[in-house]
RNA sequence: GGAAGGGUGGCUGAGUGGUUAAAGGCAUCUGACUCGAAAUCAGAAGUAGUCGCAAGGCUACCGUGGGUUCAAAUCCCACCCCUUCCGCCA
């Protein structure tokens, strides 16, 4: 969420800031700030009218400890009808005040002044390579021809119990997928200074809201019901990525300055309807419903905020480079950024059997867009509260990174060379038909 | 699912209709004492909204949402959460 006095004071700065977006959200601006005007009108209206009573009230309060009776109720009748103004204008302010936040809640984040203006994902700049695409002595097989020889994962039994876009992992392809959650967890934790935690898989509405995946994209995820009674429907969702629990732990708390930087790392499954994405229900690893990620969540102060964010990046290559694979860093434009991102690299992996680079880590800085949200502070050693700026990345999602390391360490009799950083994990050098 | 007891400020804990933003204690900050520290003494200190150039004023907030009343932490209703016990259960 924005903050009304940036919209109220730099008016023509935030719409810039919104059209570079490309989305029209600045459309928006003229009505918040009508709708902020006509609640604070009637809020200093019904306050004045709630000072007047407060004043009488105490002083029939007064006259009733005095016995004086009968002043005592010529005052309450000389108020009686201020109550009946007093919620009507109570509630003009309190309509003006949802239907402003309605919309404000539908207000993306402003991008940071350092990013390219763009309107798509062709516009999004290269920052760097690291490795390059090798040459192959054979045709190179795709994942999908990988994982049915090598009976890495069976799609038709997992389309048989859950429908299409869902997969069973078998044997090797089971193991591989644990050693690399395992793999992950370890590197970061141990290597990158992150602190291990494993949230709730449902969580209530108020922490999408928090994140900013609601209200605007509620069709996106997976409403569960407990039981058979229709009317408990939505009272908890699937999470989408661990960043919705996990960025919502210190929801509505006032943190101490000297407990920030947090940094959070957790691994769980990701849950996403992915309404009307292209590759969904298309056979293969790369757009499934659900999906492993290991996710890094910093929670810091904003002077330090970018610095980190780089370093997160940073935290999430080294995972390819440990496994060998080649990819690159795009710097998301304004026009392809998430809703709540101020700033978002991209790292996009190389995947030999597809021909094509598989986007496997999202890195954003928010700044204080989610911690406005879920009204989660910081005091400041001066006695100040602000709003942290929270920073979450993927480190990284696993299904994508499963089918480039598989189809870029394939061998020409079939098998899959395991990289020796995880090794130790599958306890194997080789995974051989 | 059943029964009982609870939700008050950073923490703890009083408070059953009228100077209660809310006693006391702990923690925090400032000052005094001290070479310094501890202890002690004095004082400060909630969050947000709104008006104001400012000083400051006003309003709201005692789990949440309603209701009664001139006036609600306090009375009434509904809901949520926590603890303990019972039942069921991985």
């Amino acid at each position: 969420m924005l903050d009304i006095k940036l919209i109220r004071e730099k008016t023509d700065f935030v719409r810039s800031r919104l059209a570079t977006r490309g989305a029209g959200d600045e459309a928006k601006i003229d009505d918040i700030l009508t709708l902020d005007e006509a609640r604070r009108k009637a809020l200093s209206e019904v306050e004045s009218l709630k000072s007047l009573r407060n004043r009488v009230s105490k002083e029939i309060g007064a006259l009733m400890g005095q016995k004086k009776i009968a002043e005592a109720d010529a005052k309450k009748a000389e108020t009686k009808d201020l109550g009946d103004k007093i919620s009507a204008l109570d509630k003009q302010a309190a309509e003006s005040e949802v239907a402003r936040d309605t919309l404000m809640l539908q207000l993306p984040n402003l991008p940071h002044g350092s990013i390219p203006l763009g309107k798509s994902a062709e516009d999004n700049p290269e920052i760097r390579v690291h490795g390059a695409k090798q040459n192959f002595d054979f045709k190179p097989k795709s994942h999908v021809e990988l994982c049915a020889s090598l009976k890495l994962v069976d799609f038709e039994r997992a389309a048989k119990l859950s429908g299409s876009g869902f997969l069973l992992y078998t044997n090797w392809g089971a193991r591989l997928e644990r050693a690399l959650i395992s793999f992950l967890l370890d590197l970061h934790i141990t290597q990158h200074d992150y602190t291990e935690v494993s949230p709730p898989l449902m969580v209530g509405e108020q922490c999408l809201v928090g994140v900013g995946q609601f209200p605007k994209f509620k069709d996106q995820y997976y409403g569960v019901a407990e039981g058979d009674d229709a009317k408990n429907l939505g009272k908890l969702y699937l999470i989408p990525t661990a960043e919705t629990p996990v960025a919502n732990i210190h929801r509505e708390e006032i943190l101490a300055e000297k407990q920030l930087p947090i940094r959070y790392c957790a691994y769980t499954p990701c849950f996403r309807g992915e309404a009307g994405a292209a590759g969904v229900g298309t056979r293969g690893m790369i757009r499934v419903h659900q999906f492993d990620k290991v996710e890094l969540i910093k929670i810091v102060k904003p002077e330090n905020a970018y610095d980190e964010l780089e370093k997160m990046v940073g935290n999430a290559e080294k995972v390819l480079q440990l496994l060998g694979l080649h990819y690159r860093v795009i710097l998301l434009c304004t026009g392809d950024m998430g809703f709540g991102s101020a700033k978002t690299y991209d790292i996009e992996v190389w995947a030999p059997g597809q021909g094509s680079y598989l986007e496997v880590s999202s890195c954003s800085n928010c700044e204080d867009f989610q911690s406005r949200r879920m009204n989660m502070r910081f005091k400041t050693e001066a006695g100040e509260n602000k709003f942290p700026h929270i920073l979450n990345g993927s480190g990284t999602a696993l299904a994508r990174l499963f089918v480039a390391l598989i189809e870029t360490h394939q061998q020409a009799d079939g098998s899959v060379n395991i990289p020796e950083a995880l090794q130790p994990y599958l306890k194997t050098e080789k995974i051989s038909p």
